[in-house]
DNA sequence: AGCATGACTAGGC
DNA sequence: AGCCTAGCCATGC
């Protein structure tokens, strides 16, 4: 079976989205360290694109993607919202700013 | 093939 | 410390 030269299960997008799935609950981590993870450090709005896109067929804990900063980037409103709610009902506090400390819940990628 | 979109980031001022 | 700019990646039209 040649051909196929980028099926998904071999392509950014689909290691993007493993990883995401491979985040524990209670912890989070940024668009940038999962680009890394799946191969390039700047690739961290193929991470956006994964994450606006979904997953139809499997769940994505995409509430636990925050930005470099340690903060929710979703704008101001109901995801926002959503995502805080989601955040804190894992034990992670948010603050009214949407930031989240890093230094104790970040994603240390083992 | 070119332009636009998107929840980003690092670097410069 | 905050704002602006330029890079980077995948997709859709």
């Amino acid at each position: 079976m040649p051909a196929a030269a980028s099926r998904p299960a071999d392509s950014l997008s689909h290691r993007i989205a493993h990883l995401i799935r491979a985040i524990p609950h209670g912890t989070v981590a940024t668009y940038g360290q999962i680009a890394a993870l799946a191969g390039n450090p700047r690739a961290a709005r193929a991470v956006v694109w994964v994450l606006r896109r979904g997953d139809a067929h499997r769940p994505l804990p995409w509430h636990r993607v925050i930005n470099a900063r340690g903060s929710i980037s979703l704008p101001r409103g109901d995801g926002f919202e959503v995502q805080r709610a989601l955040l804190e009902d894992e034990g992670i506090s948010v603050d009214s700013e949407g930031r989240v400390d890093l230094k104790q819940h970040l994603w240390t990628g083992s």
